[in-house]
DNA sequence: GGGGAGAGATGCCGC
DNA sequence: GCGGCATTTCTCCCC
């Protein structure tokens, strides 16, 4: 199969997706650098001039170019030369196509933001509005007093008026999450010149070393997972739980 | 265009690549679980079936599936619904597509892996072989020695005898990288019951907090960046150069 | 633009 | 399998 180098660049001109799959080399440099010798792969330039390319297995792009390079291609000796640049990032890429399988345009349109739920950040909304999943008596406090304390993910006082710190994670907590609480819970001492601050992990796991560096420290872990569940599933939900 | 169910589970069933470019709507259920309205985007299941949709613009999926999910397509009055799941996960995702604009099949062969230079496994082997370039008279530990500590990226002594323990990162080192010596530095001391250790960051730049926190533990910054252009590169690397 | 932290992180190598 | 850690991490938020 050939390639329309013409139909190429008006694609790029007009902000279409391209998809290539091909035989090709591939040599990069920038922040770091590679080499890929030849191999079948699937080339992707998105409208914002992003490249990927994958190959037959895998998840992440064995090769990529960030938003915005530039892109010129030529014919060499029965081989294109895809030259890509990103002159501000001071990317370079080469990628020596010796034979072409397939060629893709399509102009798409796609202004949907995608709606997540399980992060953190749901995991402490939660809390904050079932501070008993801590323990009774736990207050958090106000949004505007938390806000000025923005790297805590939930932050209060307790049933003896003792402020608490609490971490939250959605995975299995680690050596580094209790680092973190402990910077924290450092951090609030010294601000606000108090000795007692207590510190609470909140994991639906924690690792043996992790639970035991938090005991070392006087802190605690409560077992809490992040909540899941998008309202809007409704009863879309129920099909994707029949499996 | 219509989408042959046929010709897609032969695809799957032969282990080739698919390419999917489409209007649809996602809901993916699992470690977290989200929705993402109706959008023009790309389709792809590699050979190993694993999935990544992607939208128009960005580098990263906007959704994806792990290798070794199974799928199964249905036509449902005017619309294909292509589910996927992956058991052992415990991930679903049923992907509601209202047009099809293209559909690949790509038998791809691919053996080859990517060469990369200048990561931080890298500037630790350079390191070992120019030990000058952390100071005068150091002297790094044996490999076999070495790898008991296999933790530690560059590990030796100093000109006056004294155990030196050294962090590289590849780019700007923050103050997690210096907490990642300190706790080195600390489980040395721990495991040979000695008190004198230094420390030492060696990467291209620091952070103005990172290099205060390293000073006030009494460790050191050496600026090293990490190494570049590969060898087989060769001519082909000054063409990169060129641009 | 830098700093700090999350991510449905992924991938690699170790035990 | 889990743990520890790098990644051309990427992304978002906030200062």
């Amino acid at each position: 199969m050939e390639l329309d180098i013409a139909a190429f660049n008006e694609a790029l001109q007009k902000n279409a997706v391209v998809v290539i799959g091909c035989l090709c080399e591939i040599h990069y440099s920038g922040r770091a650098e590679s080499f890929l010798g030849s191999g079948d792969r699937i080339i992707i330039i998105k409208a914002d001039k992003t490249l990927l390319i994958h190959q037959p297995s895998g998840s992440n792009p064995i090769n990529y170019m960030k938003e915005g390079t530039t892109y010129s291609i030529a014919k060499e000796k029965e081989k294109f030369i895809l030259r890509c640049s990103n002159i501000p990032l001071k990317e370079y890429m080469d990628i020596f196509i010796s034979k072409i399988y397939s060629f893709q345009q399509l102009q798409m349109e796609d202004t949907e933001k995608i709606q997540l739920v399980g992060s953190e950040r749901d995991m402490s909304d939660m809390i904050y509005s079932q501070p008993g999943l801590i323990e009774p008596g736990f207050r958090p406090l106000s949004r505007e007093e938390h806000t000025k304390y923005g790297f805590i993910d939930v932050f209060g006082y307790d049933k003896n008026n003792v402020l608490v710190v609490v971490e939250c994670k959605r995975y299995a907590a680690d050596f580094r999450a209790v680092e973190q609480l402990q910077r924290y819970v450092k951090k609030i001492k010294e601000l606000r010149g108090i000795d007692k601050v207590r510190g609470i992990i909140a994991a639906p796991e924690i690792s043996a070393n992790a639970l035991q560096m938090l005991h070392d420290l006087g802190f605690e872990y409560r077992k809490i997972a992040p909540p899941k569940y998008l309202e809007r599933f409704g009863k879309d939900q129920k099909r994707l739980g029949e499996y």
